[in-house]
DNA sequence: TTGATTTATTGGAACGTTCCATTTAGTAGC
DNA sequence: GCTACTAAATGGAACGTTCCAATAAATCAA
C-alpha cells in the first residue's frame, strides 16, 4: 500500500515501467499515451497512494486552479447564500473556490488576501470588511491579479463590483410605505463608513422627497446593523418627541430587533409601526409578522459574481464592467395588510 | 514599480546587490543577516512588488501553513460559527484555514477533499456530508494527512471526533418536558443516515425510559432537518389519533417549522403545545416566544477542534482522542412559563 | 604576522512537476 | 531496401524556493 514518504511521478513511473513524462502525460489525460500504457499507469497511481502536487505544478503551468473568496461574515446568511451562489458557477468551470472569513477586520482581511496571493489563486472575490484601506488593496492590482468586489464597494477603487441596486431597492421600500400612508419616516440602522449606507440612505431620501415629505419627517437613526442594533434604534426612535410611524431598515437583522423591540413595548409590528428590511433573508419569510423585505438574490450576485470573474481569467484583462443586481419589493405583513394599516397608522402618526 | 512577469527572488536579489540566498534568508526573519542588508532587501522586495510563492517553498519545507475546513452547509449558522471559532484558534497559530463548502454532497466533498490534499494542507477539519461512504477518507488515512471530524462522525471511522454530547443533550431536554408533565412525546426530524440522529433519539428514549414513559407515548416523526421538515413533523403529529403534547426537535430550524405550524393552526406554543430546539442557534434567543433549546457552543468545540488539529500536526500524529463536548440546556419560553404550562399541556393531553 | 574564530554572505543541489526537443519503433510509399 | 512519415515514449531543462556547505571578511589571540 502507501510509503511513509510521498509518493511523487517518480514512483509511479518505476512502478508501472514507464518515464516520469509519460506518467505526467497519464496525469494530465493526454491522447498521445497508448490507452494500455495509460491503465497501467492509472494502476500504478493507485497502487503507491500517490498524490498530486499542484504547488509544484504550478511552478511551471501558467496559472492554478483556485480562487479565492474573501468574505466579511461568515455567520451572516445573507453572505453565506453569496458564497454558495459563487460555489456553483465554479464547480461546474473546474474551478475550486477557497473561502476565508476576515469577521469585518481589516488587519485579518490583510493577512488573508496575503495567504490567498501566496497560494498562488487565479483570482479574487472580495466583499470588502468595513474600514478597509483605500489602499488594501494595491498590492494586488499591481501583480495583475484578477478581483472583483461583491455587494461592498471601496470609495475610490476601481476594481469591478457586483452589487445590487441599493439606491432603487430603498427607493422603491419607501414609496411603498408612503404609499400605506405613512408621513413621517425613519432610516434605521448602518453607519456613514459603508458605501452601502449611503446607497440605501440616498434612496429613502430621494422617495421622501420626490413624495412630497419634508426633510424633517424623513429622520435617520444609525445603529449596528445587527438585531442588538435595530433594538435600540427602535428605542430612539420612539423616544423622539414626534416619533415616525414606519421604519425602513438597513438590512433583515435591523428590522427583525426593531420587531422584537415593538413587541416589548406592546405595539404590534404591521399595525402600529411599519417595518421594511432590505436583503430578504430566508428568515424573513418566516417571521411573525412576516417582514416585507427588499429582495436582492445574493445566490444569484454570486453566480454572476463568478462568471464576470471567470471572464476576467481567461481574457487575462483586470478590468471588468460593473453590475448592479435588480431588486424588487417582497411584500409581506410587516407594513400592514394592504389598505387597513393606513388609517391605523396614519392615526397614530398624527396622534403623536 | 511592478513588473509584468513575476518577480522572484532572484529580482529582488538584483536590486538589492546581494544573492539569492540572502534574500531568502530576510525573508524567513533569519538573524543571520546584517540589519542594514536586510533592511535594503525589504526595500527591494516592495520596489519590484515581489509575492512569495508558497508552492515552490513548500517543494523544500516539510509542511505548509494552511489547513483546510470541509464543512457540509455553510449557510446553516451553526455550522458558520464553528468555522469561525476554529478560526480564531489558527490565526493566532500563524496557520490559515481554507474552508471549503460541501453543500451536504458526498460527490463535491470528495472533489473538495482531493483538491485540498493536492494544495497541500498540513491538516483537514471535516464536518462530513450527509451520505459520506465508509472509504471516503481511506486515500487521507494512507497518505498520513491529519484529519478530525467536526460535529458529526461516520459510522465505522476511526479519525477522532470533536462533538457535542448529543445523547446527554437530548436527555436533558426530554426529562425538563416530562417535568413539565407532559406524558406523551415525540421526537421530530432527522433521519437514520445521520449519527448524530441516532445519538439524540437515543436519549429522548433513555429519558422516556428512565421516567416512566411508556415506549408507545415516545414517538418519532422523522424529517428534513429544516424549516420546512418542522412544520411537516407537525402536521403529521397532530394528525394522529392520539397526538403528542410536546416535542424535542432534531434542532432548531426544526423547532422553528414547528412553531410556525402550530401558529397557522391557532395554537400558541409553549402553552398548547410544548418545544425544544437542538444547537441553540441565535436566533432561539430571540424568536417569539424565545425557544427553549440544547447549547452546544458550537464556536467552542470549532476551537477545541482546532486544537486537536494543532497537536496532530506538530506531533505528527494522525491518531487523537476523541472530545465530546458539555451541553447545557436553555430554558425560555417556548416549554411554558414553568409550572402554568402543566395544567394546560396535561389538558390538552387528556382531552386528545 | 599567522592562524583560529566568528560573522555575514553566497553558490549549488535539491524539491515535484511540465513541456519541448529527441529518440525509438513501427508503418507506408516507392 | 531506403526514405518519409506517424505514433508513442523519453530525457533534460526549467519553474521559485530552501538549506547545506563553502567562502569571504572581519576580529581576536598569540
Amino acid at each position: 500500500m502507501a510509503n511513509r514518504a510521498k509518493a511523487t511521478i517518480f514512483d509511479i513511473a518505476r512502478e508501472a515501467g514507464v518515464s516520469k513524462s509519460t506518467v505526467s502525460l497519464v496525469l494530465q489525460g493526454s491522447g498521445l499515451i497508448r490507452p494500455e500504457t495509460a491503465s497501467k499507469v492509472r494502476k500504478a497511481i493507485e497502487d503507491v497512494g500517490y498524490v498530486y502536487n499542484r504547488g509544484a505544478a504550478n511552478l511551471r503551468k501558467a496559472h492554478s486552479n483556485v480562487i479565492g473568496m474573501v468574505i466579511n461574515d461568515l455567520t451572516n446568511p445573507f453572505f453565506a447564500e453569496l458564497a454558495v451562489g459563487m460555489e456553483r458557477v465554479f464547480q461546474s468551470a473546474g474551478i475550486v473556490p477557497f473561502i476565508a472569513n476576515t469577521a469585518e477586520n481589516p488587519v485579518r482581511q490583510e493577512e488573508v488576501l496575503k495567504s490567498l496571493m501566496e497560494q498562488g489563486v487565479a483570482g479574487l472575490i472580495v466583499s470588502p470588511a468595513r474600514g478597509t484601506t483605500p489602499g488594501a488593496f494595491r498590492r494586488i492590482e499591481t501583480a495583475g491579479l484578477p478581483v472583483v468586489f461583491a455587494m461592498r464597494r471601496l470609495p475610490e477603487s476601481r476594481i469591478p463590483v457586483i452589487a445590487p441596486d441599493n439606491h432603487r431597492g430603498a427607493y422603491l421600500a419607501t414609496v411603498h410605505l408612503i404609499g400605506k400612508g405613512h408621513r413621517r419616516l425613519v432610516f434605521f440602522g448602518g453607519s456613514s463608513d459603508l458605501v452601502v449606507y449611503h446607497e440605501r440612505l440616498g434612496g429613502f431620501r430621494e422617495a421622501c422627497q420626490t413624495q412630497g415629505i419634508a426633510d424633517r419627517d424623513a429622520l435617520v437613526v444609525e445603529g449596528e446593523t445587527s438585531r442588538r442594533g435595530g433594538i435600540a434604534c427602535l428605542e430612539t426612535a420612539l423616544a423622539m418627541a414626534e416619533p415616525p410611524t414606519a421604519a425602513l431598515c438597513f438590512n433583515d437583522a435591523v428590522a427583525f430587533g426593531a420587531m422584537l423591540a415593538l413587541r416589548k413595548r406592546g405595539l404590534e409590528p404591521g399595525v402600529d409601526f411599519a417595518i421594511v428590511g432590505f436583503d430578504d433573508v430566508a428568515e424573513a419569510e418566516h417571521y411573525m409578522p412576516a417582514l416585507t423585505s427588499v429582495a436582492v438574490d445574493s445566490a444569484g450576485l454570486g453566480e454572476r459574481a463568478a462568471h464576470v470573474m471567470l471572464k476576467m481569467i481567461q481574457s487575462r484583462t483586470t478590468r471588468a464592467e460593473d453590475h448592479i443586481g435588480a431588486v424588487n419589493l417582497v411584500v409581506r405583513e410587516s407594513c400592514g395588510p394592504d389598505r387597513r394599516i393606513r388609517n391605523r397608522a396614519v392615526g397614530l402618526g398624527s396622534a403623536a
